[in-house]
DNA sequence: CTGTTAGCGCTTTCAA
DNA sequence: TTGAAAGCGCTAACAG
């Protein structure tokens, strides 16, 4: 870019730079006359002000660091659209970072946010203890967690009430005579994960069911496998394996047992599809054979046979709030964590009493 | 952030400034004996260089513009993890910008991405004449466009054979007997569309068909509507209007009328979810009723009911292929338009021959 | 093999 | 009401 600089403007306005600075910022009185002739040079030189010099003496990048695990989550492209949205009225810009899940990845770009001189950070963090995370909490940078805590960070949370949904969930379960019901999650250390299996298990102790150690199941956050029987599988791109099978993988043995659950609660949406998967697979009819709850409603779920029944979440409005406290953080506000949203279930048709054996 | 400076880090480890800089940057040789004190006190300091202040002086930034129509959108959000996950090896980062079809928002972000001084710029223009893009190109910053050509722009396109894709589709509605078939797209600018559109025709002239002009049809690119019937119908944030009507609203009343078409081509993924929606409003079935063909392969398509016959795409290849190439362009290496990505019929279950009237 | 130093383009005190 | 000039943190001649 051969880009004009502001010394430039200044010669053509016939002023120094420090009023074309002025006039640019507005940051101190400039007589109409003359700003008007800044205002024209800028024009006729089709002057767009550098960042980085600006953000050079001001200290002020207008950047801040989105962590995520994965923007082909819909969970997450929501937020990040509900995030963008939001700061760009500040004008300020995102710098996106897809960790799959993994601490490596997550230190990776937390390093990386670092030296961009990022001015507050939007995390989901995995949860397991991350240095660089600790230092920029140290350093004063403004940070916002976002759905997910993250041991020994203190910073404004920003997510739902998920044991309390997850509770509601498991009791629609158990109220319509299940008991012999999977949970399936992904990884242990994302806290949301536990707070829905706290819900979960609040639940079946209420209704004094014992509940089967065996039947918390862990799979990828990835939701696909292989099926032979899908010759159009989706495949993603990019599986950054956790060494742990996919939701797929996990539920099609135990679905093909005799000794099989009567319902699945699926406490993310990416397993929602290996879930789907496996039944197909395994011939099962969802709500006759087997009953299915899980997190997050996406865009088809009402239209699906059957329409699933869900716990949504409010995923745009999350992106929405956490940047709108970043910014409030940035600029030196006190602020409080606000309540969690709530996590609603809706109740469609995937779910029906269990049949006897 | 009390950030430290690479003079700290000088003073710290004895030597001068350019010295540090040069192990940083391995730019030239540095004896082993000073290089480990240097190291070991960018260690002890916890320094990370200043990228503003880098920027600066190297005019190169290691940011790209990604200019799309909404993350939203499962198409561009496999794009965009292309494109990241490419970009990212090369210790560069990504602006993103949702214009949502909006030539004013597509003109502000490019001025924006401009001011930032962008090394290079991703596009999926709009297809409507843009100021700063022009200015862009003529500036020489190195630009690739993605998925949708822009008149008046020299630039590589990475994109799919749309019309190729869109003439197998349709003519395989064809072949089953089909005659009365709509075509349901979004925005005339938009090349793809239009390229799709193509492809629709040449197949009905090889038919020896005429094509009903007034069964070519423009929806927003948003998919839904309001159905009262469809009480959890999904909302979608920030719908920027086109002042069109949605794909749910512009198929309602023309599925309701006895003369109703036997068959929807849909050109864009947005579009399918509403018409599907308009389906299950107007109880037809699919595919006894109509029978249905759509660009793109969202997850969830090969195990809906009826499993999904779509024009597939290879997202991901898109976005990470665009970047790759735009990585080259940067670094000065004359490169060509690549050949377009085919695009794929995959046939499923939603298309049959039209029942008889 | 390493150090000195002149800027990159901007903001912001200080002075007028 | 405006200008001069210092300096943000870094890189890259140039000099030794």
């Amino acid at each position: 870019m051969a880009s004009v600089s502001i010394k430039e403007v200044a010669k053509e306005a016939g002023v120094s730079t420090a009023t074309v600075s002025h006039v640019i910022n507005q940051t101190r009185f400039v007589s109409e006359e003359t700003r008007q002739k800044v205002v024209d040079a800028i024009e006729a030189l089709d002057y767009h002000p550098n960042a980085a010099a600006r953000s050079l003496v001001t200290k002020s990048t207008r950047k801040i660091g989105l962590v995520i695990a994965d923007i082909t989550n819909p969970f997450f492209t929501a937020v990040t659209r509900g995030v963008e949205d939001e700061i760009s009225q500040y004008r300020y810009h995102t710098i996106l970072c897809n960790t799959d899940e993994d601490p490596k990845r997550e230190d990776d770009y937390l390093r990386l946010l670092i030296a961009q001189q990022i001015d507050g950070l939007i995390i989901a963090p995995i949860g397991v203890p991350s240095e660089p995370l600790m230092q920029m909490t140290k350093a004063g940078i403004p940070i916002v967690l976002l759905d997910r805590k993250s041991p020994g960070v203190e910073a404004p949370l920003v997510g739902v009430a998920n044991a309390e949904g997850a509770y509601q969930a498991t009791r629609y379960l158990i109220e319509l005579g299940h008991q012999r019901i999977i949970f399936l999650m992904t990884l242990k250390s994302i806290s949301t994960q536990q707070d829905r299996l706290d819900g979960f298990r609040r639940a079946f102790h209420e209704a004094n069911i014992p509940v089967n150690e065996e039947w918390i199941l862990n799979a990828d956050p990835r939701f696909y496998g292989i099926s032979p029987s899908l010759p159009t599988f989706p495949v993603k791109p990019s599986p950054k394996s956790q060494n742990i099978p996919s939701a797929y993988e996990v539920l099609r043995e135990l679905l093909k047992s005799p000794n099989r659950p009567s319902a699945v609660f699926v406490a993310n949406n990416q397993l929602m599809l290996g879930t789907l998967y496996a039944f197909k697979e395994c011939g099962l009819h969802c709500p006759e054979d087997i009953s299915l709850v899980s997190f997050d409603d996406p865009d088809w779920a009402p239209i699906f046979s059957p329409p699933l029944t869900v716990v949504c979440q409010p995923t745009y409005q999350l992106g929405q709030t956490a940047a709108s406290l970043l910014m409030k953080l940035i600029q030196g506000e006190a602020i409080d964590a606000p309540a969690p949203f709530p996590a609603q279930l809706i109740i469609r048709e995937s779910c029906q009493a269990p049949q006897p054996i």
